[in-house]
DNA sequence: CTGAAAGCGCTAACAA
DNA sequence: TTGTTAGCGCTTTCAG
């Protein structure tokens, strides 16, 4: 019954002691390209069984040059635009039969970097960083570095949400994106938006922030958003910035919120305070993540391709996708609800 | 500036030779536990930063019995459900140095199996299985079979969310939950009650079904609610099921929907159809997922601790609390929302 | 078609 | 304090 006799897990000598071949041919019938006697192979197949033997892949990884895993660093796994991009990733990861070792690292250089070596040493055929990052000219060097050496290995870095100098990565147009959104509401006549942006510094949160200024210059409606405040990317980093915003006492608008998960926060802090979207405030949130078809008012946004970001990066942590390294744009869309009136 | 010369990582013996030493003693530094005198130590972490080198951990697990990494299969990565037991794990894996590898098997015992075995070769310290299963006597039987073969290899099995006899395991109240939630539509007058549950033969769905019944029953309500449709665990399968539901021309006064995301789909289907929840239709889920903050009206449902489902599943997982097997029962708590009507 | 033997990169005895 | 050596479990020449 026991498979084995003291706490060890079998072994490919096992199997062969009970088939009576060399471990030899056990490894032979397991990778099965090999011409094997049918007697044989049945017998080493009956031994397998006997003792529930599975390779051991640290073993082969020692011989192998793929490992058929690949790492996905993102920053939050219960926030659904990371569980979108991940899906993405499994997805064809799982068609191609690859493994996804996934680490959590809070929107921390040190840590994501710790586990960029982690996974280094874990000999992973590629590593996908998800998500945007602080932008530290120091850190992108360095990634720039990881990237190089990794290439060296035989692996690769891909980035998906962020870019950095030398290194492939896929994109959402969050500069245009946020542009959109801002013309959309300039053309509605808001004058007056806040903005409810992401933690300072952070590549994501700069982006839409640029691009909307881009809309407010290019309207002559002045290069800056009547208040500020920024917050985590969360429900409660919107819930707690808006909050902020309301005791301000600056007259605005419209609300410009970095993400939907941020905007959610604000929606749920307006109604607190009493102000009704969008007959007193006009609201915009960035994503189109699942939930925005259930939330109430239905909030205006741009649809960021997540689903469609995480394909496309695990396709390039394939091997046939070699090449130099790209930064691919991905298109985003307007998607119109009811959070945004026009104002008198 | 090559770290190697061809295409290959760098090796211990590559640092050693560098800073002039044997591989052993760059083998101590490394692991810091050995007196080694501060001037090699400088040379050799010197080295290792100039050919950026990571530890192979491949033949590292090799020797060692431990690879500080735990395996966790889940059923869908955008579903909240999952993402709130792997943020829980996640949380006690990192505070443990532990690695979290995820693998997705959409409810599909055979592929599970697969992952099982994948994960064993990985030599994990432990595999989590999350969600529940299609209740079939030969698959517990198997999962039983590859406990103890985890056990033998000194890993272990950890179930969350779902049992087998002689496997550990963290398990909701499901059945407590759901019979607290039909006794709440029954104190309100609902008698004509229709189940909108999970896919068929799945464990979660059956204990939720089987606690809704026994309300009924010991209400006298009789045994069985007037129509149950089955769909998928998603806001999709929820709405199809719902709008299927509309289609029977049962009169019902409450829907009873095995999950949160399924009632969400419902609300939908029913507000499409014309029906005012709750003075029409009162509505109640299960979970307590996050978005259920801000869905509108909100849905009275029952909490499951998921968050703290991960966090004991993976405080199992550590080798100190090993033990015989146990299944743990977490308590779930009734909360109360808007979608509930008395009935006149 | 099958077996023997070497070696992947690392660590842990054992020597020095 | 440091070096030498053996061997973890597997695959892959090279012989037979």
């Amino acid at each position: 019954m026991a498979p084995t006799p003291h706490g060890a897990s079998s072994t490919i000598s096992d199997v062969a002691r009970r088939a009576g071949v060399s471990p030899a041919t056990v490894s032979r019938v397991l990778n099965s390209d090999y011409p094997v006697s049918a007697a044989t192979r049945a017998r080493v197949s009956e031994a397998v069984r006997e003792l529930s033997y599975v390779r051991n892949a640290h073993a082969r990884a020692l011989r192998a040059t793929s490992t058929a895993v690949v790492g996905v660093v993102i920053h939050d796994v219960s926030d659904p635009f990371f569980s979108e991009i991940v899906a993405g990733i499994q997805e064809v990861a799982t068609a191609n039969h690859k493994l996804v070792v996934l680490c959590n690292s809070p929107r921390d250089l040190a840590s994501e970097l710790q586990y960029l070596d982690l996974l280094r040493g874990q000999r992973v055929d590629a590593v996908i960083l998800t998500g945007g990052a602080i932008r530290v000219p120091g850190h992108e060097r360095e990634l720039g570095k990881q990237a190089r050496a990794l290439r060296l290995e035989g692996s690769r870095l891909i980035l998906c949400g962020r870019r950095a100098p030398g290194v492939d990565s896929i994109l959402a147009d969050n500069v245009g994106g946020a542009q959109l959104l801002g013309r959309y509401l300039i053309e509605r006549g808001h004058r007056r938006i806040a903005e409810v942006t992401g933690p300072v510094g952070f590549s994501t949160s700069n982006e839409r922030s640029a691009g909307l200024r881009n809309a407010l210059r290019e309207a002559g409606v002045g290069p800056e958003p009547v208040a500020v405040i920024s917050g985590a990317f969360s429900r409660d980093g919107g819930y707690e910035a808006t909050r902020q915003l309301l005791r301000g006492n600056i007259a605005f608008t419209a609300i410009f919120a970095a993400n939907d998960l941020m905007a959610v926060g604000a929606l749920a802090a307006l109604r607190e305070a009493g102000r009704a979207v969008p007959a007193d405030v006009s609201l915009v949130g960035f994503d189109d993540i699942p939930t925005m078809r259930d939330v109430l008012p239905g909030i205006t946004t741009v649809r960021v391709p997540m689903r469609e970001m995480g394909r496309q990066a695990m396709a390039r942590a394939l091997p046939g996708t070699a090449r130099r390294a790209v930064a691919q744009l991905l298109p985003v869309q307007l998607v119109e609800r009811m959070t945004v009136a026009a104002v008198a």
